[in-house]
RNA sequence: GCGCCUGUAGCUCAGUUGGAUAGAGCAACUGCCUUCUAAGCAGUGGGUCCCCGGUUCGACUCCGGGCAGGCGCACCA
């Protein structure tokens, strides 16, 4: 029987809340905290000192009386003391860490996998960008960071579908059509006006010749209805999305089409008659209003225009309404910097139609500065020429991508410099991380190659007695934690930090201590360290998408 | 004017539910490879955590009020 870091935790915490109880507070907070400070200890608590004040005694005393009362597996911890201001630090023991370097590389690929969110349903939708256009930065930001969002989520337990909404209806489908016809004409040779604010670029050229290479053999007066055109274009740029967000490594559980989906099948009807059955609407101008400021918005909306032509927002509600009656514990979108204007618009929608807002959560994917020479790179979409997606991936990669993209929280605005993410070198964050992951690949190699093998059981461990091992096995211990919290917030940039801080004390243990040249033992028990990083650095690279190469 | 996001070292940013002396990378400087990958390690310098109040044993963290930057505020989606 092997621990880890819950059932460890448990353990001090069933202990702790045992030895409270005599004091017949029974709201003390029962926290453990991972001390930066490790001469701390590997646990501390605070809760002394919030007894201290319901008790009105002095912190310091309290704690040395729970310390001394602490009923604790000696086997588990080695020390427990008072100290103040009131602290009480709990040390583990080499036993303990042991048995857990045991159990993870028992776990292998599968270390890290928990529990703790096995209750979590969710629906995540994230990206649904227009189809008129080619994928942007931004999107590429709100792909990598949905998509590592559902596998920590999973990692921990929790079911997650993750979806992409198509915004295929509407005034921007009609405008869509109308832009495609001009660009067939222009490319026919027959130029012809595009639309006011229509879509132009080379992208739109580029439909264009598909459109003519696949209707080749079509009867001369083939043609579709600009409708029908605009479908038929919108269909295949969903294509073009879908096939380089797979080159991306993200896939989407379901594809969500406005027209088909909520349009053609009446959703969008319903919701506006219920809606109205509600009495949540009210007309004005010749157009159909929703009371949104009555439930938090600053401002009402127009759900049916006044040429009779439902806004985008009843689409938008149809579609929650939808998602809600699915049957998720929650909902949550990522959604571009563009569109948190509307998030009070959609969570009033939501108050008024008696859905909890907690269930509804929004996501904002902060905007993206591109960096090259130290200047931002200009981005117009007005003249068509904007970064895309695919352009950024293939100037920096796909590791280095992704790894940029998770490393800072979601609603910060994003500098993402092209030329560090570009380098081979010390100066790009992501080859650090990488270069510890190959670093020991080498020395796995190496010695298996002299018939050196890792040691895999406790009885094994003992070798290890330095500081430097014991912060891997501190790390090793606590990696199933940092993958609940980073699900639980939502926050991939946390594996990031926990990559980078795991990296830097494997870096420093092998400068410091030599594997090849130890005893047999010692090399043995060090190689078991050094195995179970590797599997940590394989599974947590893994949850980000970012591969860990054997050789550098 | 209203709303959202951000404000921490020269630059880019971390900082777990409020905890003990605020951290990392880059940039600058100094050391360390005849030995498992120097894409590494160790060290030095660098701080009014935007400002002012409040809450409490304790605030970068929570609350209130300001200031600064970014973005959004259509019968577009």
């Amino acid at each position: 029987m092997t621990h880890d870091i819950f059932s460890i935790q448990q353990a001090l915490l069933n202990a702790l809340r045992s030895a409270v109880s005599s004091y017949g507070q029974s709201d003390v907070p029962m926290t453990l905290e991972s001390p930066k400070d490790k001469a701390h200890g590997d646990y501390a608590t605070p809760l002394a000192m919030a007894l201290a004040k319901k008790l009105k005694k002095p912190p310091l005393p309290i704690a040395r009386e729970i310390a001394g009362k602490l009923d604790l597996d000696p086997a588990l911890v080695g020390k427990a003391e008072a100290v103040a201001p009131g602290f009480i630090n709990l040390r583990l023991t080499p036993a303990a860490f042991f048995s857990v370097l045991e159990g993870a590389l028992a776990k292998g690929p599968r270390y890290g996998e928990n529990a703790q969110l096995k209750e979590t349903r969710l629906l995540l939708e994230f990206v649904s960008a227009n189809p008129t256009g080619p994928l942007n930065v931004v999107n590429a930001r709100a792909a990598v960071l949905g998509d590592a969002i559902a596998r920590l989520i999973r990692a921990s337990g929790g079911r997650v579908e993750t979806e992409y909404y198509i915004n295929d209806a509407g005034n921007q489908a009609r405008l869509f059509g109308e832009s495609l016809e001009a660009a067939i004409s222009r490319v026919r040779g027959t130029p012809k006006d595009a639309p006011e604010g229509g879509y132009q670029g080379a992208y739109m050229d580029d439909l264009a010749h598909e459109f003519l290479t696949e209707t080749e053999g079509e009867p001369k007066d083939y043609n579709l209805s600009t409708a029908k055109l605009g479908e038929w274009g919108m269909d295949r740029v969903v294509q073009w999305h879908k096939a380089s967000l797979e080159t991306y490594g993200v896939s989407f559980d379901q594809w969500f089409s406005e027209r088909r989906e909520l349009h053609d099948s009446g959703l969008v009807a319903q919701a506006l008659q219920k809606l109205k059955d509600q009495g949540l609407t009210y007309e004005k101008d010749g157009a159909t209003w929703i009371k949104t400021s009555e439930y938090g918005a600053h401002k009402d909306e127009v759900l049916v225009k006044s040429n009779g032509l439902p806004a985008y927002i009843v689409a938008d509600i149809a579609y929650h309404l939808h998602k809600l009656g699915r049957g998720y514990t929650k909902v949550v979108n990522i959604m571009g910097p563009d569109h948190h204007g509307h998030i009070l618009s959609m969570k009033a929608a939501h108050k008024a139609l008696g859905f909890e807002e907690p269930l509804f959560e929004v996501l904002i994917a902060q905007h993206v500065s591109l960096l090259s020479g130290g200047q931002k790179v200009k981005m117009s979409k007005r003249e068509g020429k904007f970064v895309t997606m695919e352009e950024l991936l293939s100037q920096v990669g796909k590791d280095a991508a992704r790894y940029f993209f998770v490393m800072r929280g979601a609603n910060t605005h994003l500098d993402f410099d092209i030329e560090v993410a570009q380098k081979q070198t010390e100066e790009n964050p992501v080859f650090y991380v990488q270069y510890a992951h190959a670093r020991i690949c080498s020395l796995l190699k190496k010695c298996a190659e002299r018939g050196l093998h890792p040691a895999k059981l406790s009885g094994g461990f003992a070798p290890l007695t330095e500081p430097e091992s014991f912060l891997l096995l501190k790390q090793i211990m606590e990696y199933p934690q940092w993958v609940v919290e980073s699900a639980k917030s939502y926050e991939p940039h946390r594996m990031v930090v926990y990559l980078h801080n795991l990296a830097a004390d494997f870096h420093l243990f092998y400068t410091k201590h030599r594997i090849l040249d130890a005893s047999p033992e010692t090399a043995r028990a060090r190689l078991g360290l050094a195995l179970a990083v590797q599997t940590v650095l394989q599974n947590a690279m893994g949850l980000l998408g970012v591969t860990a190469p054997e050789q550098m």
